[in-house]
RNA sequence: CGGGAUGUAGCUCAGCCCGGUAGAGUACUCGUCUGGGGGGCGAGUGGUCGCAGGUUCAAAUCCUGUCAUCCCGACCA
């Protein structure tokens, strides 16, 4: 058998790059650090994106469209927004371009510089926020509840696909509250949505958490966030939620009439989710021999594979099989490709994760039963075709749920608890350190200091960590709460 | 942006040191035998050697620049 794929033992990015690649997820493209998702990818984004949509909507959130552009001086509006995204923006100077003088094709027209140059959104708090001052007068506007579907760029140094691009897809809520309580509940409730997306659909076990002040996103009073262990033993950022205070508010003049007619500034939060959880859905779950997909989101989720090759009478039962499945609301393909081999389509359908696969030749017509393949676990078992569309529906949620277990399983077991500083040291020697929980003393200078010596950052204070009170690994000072550090995406 | 490596057929790579007008495997096309885990045989298609300059009678090969990708650092969803 032709391995297509590098192990993770041997080389695990040269893998998750395989993995990209062979199961037609994504492409390089011709722009620096910016990928081309493929129809199979999109699809995996696509599946992400419904099911968010339907969660955004069913907590009461609409979508709306902000502009792509956004002014310069926008971004300074808000001091720490502008000095975390300034290193990191693409600029539009110019909107004219002309033939070279020398014929040697176009050129920028000197003559079409713009007045005030053009920020492509790295994130549209400022955009947004310069909006809602319109539209906020009186507390009948609020709370104001709004998604958008977005692209962003972000001019990054190192890119990887999926996990880091230049630029990404994702969505980005931007709401405003009159209270205080009310805007951190919501910035609170959108992570438990972000955190049961992760667990219910992408099978990805997440812890829920606070970031230091040093993670914290430029802007925010309290950045929360759900992460992800992947198999490498990295930490990936999966989702943040933040609560923004009345910075943005004061920074754009966003006030509104309280009942009693006081002038007052509204507390908002933001949230985002991207392109990125592909990579963390891969890294979660895949193995040597490609993609594994959770059943929920992978795009085709039971194929029939006709052995040798498609013949009517095979045909004919396939068509029986895909209409009982998709009455059962499953997603079924038949491959009716003649050119390849069986053995040769078991291996691509493994590759790109397809959950289920049905092996069905007149062996098995005349048995009256058919070959089901899970591809979590690569078991196989001959099964009797009557019934087989409850049988496989039930599959599916198995699969679903063991690829989760799996993942917690894994979690758990590289999840550890130190107390010494050389405990810590030794953990992230190892091959696969995963998440360490320690006591911090609570400063960022510690924080610094740590990430200098070991590479290790503090991922986040977990939200239902137990209160327990010790002392900094690394200074001995008193410590109320241990935080959770890992090696990070 | 610093250090390292690599760009030759769709893909993986040889050829480069020692300049002489481009090869293999795989993929693809056609035929044929096959067919329950990545098939065999035969015949074909396919490349201005990343790009731009330079040296030379002659450049994939030597020189300069540039772009891209990968790995390692600093930064980040």
């Amino acid at each position: 058998m032709a391995k297509e794929i590098t192990a993770r033992t041997d080389d695990y990015s040269q893998w998750y790059i395989d993995i990209v690649k062979k199961a037609n997820l994504a492409d390089n493209s011709a722009v620096r650090g910016c990928m081309v998702i493929k129809p199979y990818g999109y699809a995996i984004w696509e599946n992400m994106r419904d099911q968010l949509d339907r969660m955004f909507k069913e907590t009461g959130h609409v979508n709306a469209y902000f502009p792509l552009f956004i002014p310069k001086s926008f971004l300074s509006r808000e001091a720490q927004h502008v000095e975390g995204f300034a290193k990191e923006c693409a600029v539009v100077t110019h909107h004219r371009l002309m033939n070279a003088p020398d014929g040697s094709g176009v050129v920028v027209d000197p003559a079409s510089k713009l007045e005030e140059e053009l920020i492509i959104r790295p994130t549209s708090e400022t955009i947004i926020w310069n909006t809602y001052r319109d539209w906020i007068n009186s507390y009948r506007d609020l709370p104001l509840l709004i998604n958008q579907w977005a692209n962003v760029v972000r001019w990054e140094m190192r890119t990887r696909l999926f996990l880091r691009t230049a630029e990404f897809l994702w969505q980005e809520g931007h709401t405003a509250h009159a209270t205080r309580e009310e805007a951190i509940a919501e910035t609170r409730q959108m992570l438990d949505v972000y955190a049961r997306f992760a667990e219910e659909y992408m099978a990805t076990p997440v812890i829920k958490g606070l970031k230091t002040a040093h993670e914290r996103f430029a802007g925010a009073e309290d950045t929360y966030c759900i992460e992800a262990l992947m198999q490498d033993g990295k930490a990936l950022q999966a989702g943040t939620s933040h609560f923004l205070g009345q910075n943005f508010a004061k920074a754009f003049d966003v006030k509104f009439l309280t009942e009693d007619n006081q002038q007052e500034y509204v507390w908002a939060t933001s949230w985002g989710v991207s392109t990125r959880l592909i990579g963390g859905l891969i890294m979660t779950h895949s193995d040597d021999d490609g993609l594994v997909l959770p059943p929920r989101l992978a795009p085709t989720q039971v194929v029939i594979v006709p052995i040798p090759k498609p013949a009517a009478q095979i045909n004919e039962e396939a068509e029986k099989i895909m209409k009982a499945l998709r009455a059962q609301g499953i997603r079924v393909s038949y491959d009716t490709d003649e050119k390849n081999r069986p053995g040769f389509k078991f291996a691509e359908h493994e590759m790109r994760g397809v959950p289920v696969r049905l092996g069905l030749g007149l062996r098995d017509l005349e048995a009256g039963q058919v070959e089901v393949a899970r591809r979590d676990t690569k078991e196989k078992k001959a099964v009797p075709l009557a019934g087989i569309a409850e049988y496989v529906a039930q599959l599916l949620e198995d699969i679903q749920q063991n690829l989760f277990d799996r993942a917690a399983r894994f979690r758990a077991e590289k999840t550890t608890r130190v107390d010494t500083f050389d405990d810590f040291k030794a953990i992230l020697e190892t091959d696969i350190p995963g998440f360490i929980s320690a006591h911090w003393d609570g400063t960022t200078e510690t924080e610094l200091k740590i990430k200098e010596l070991t590479k290790a950052t503090i991922r986040c204070i977990p939200l239902d960590g137990e209160v327990e009170s010790g002392t900094c690994i690394l200074t001995g000072k008193p410590s109320a709460q241990r935080v959770l550090f890992a090696k990070a995406y």
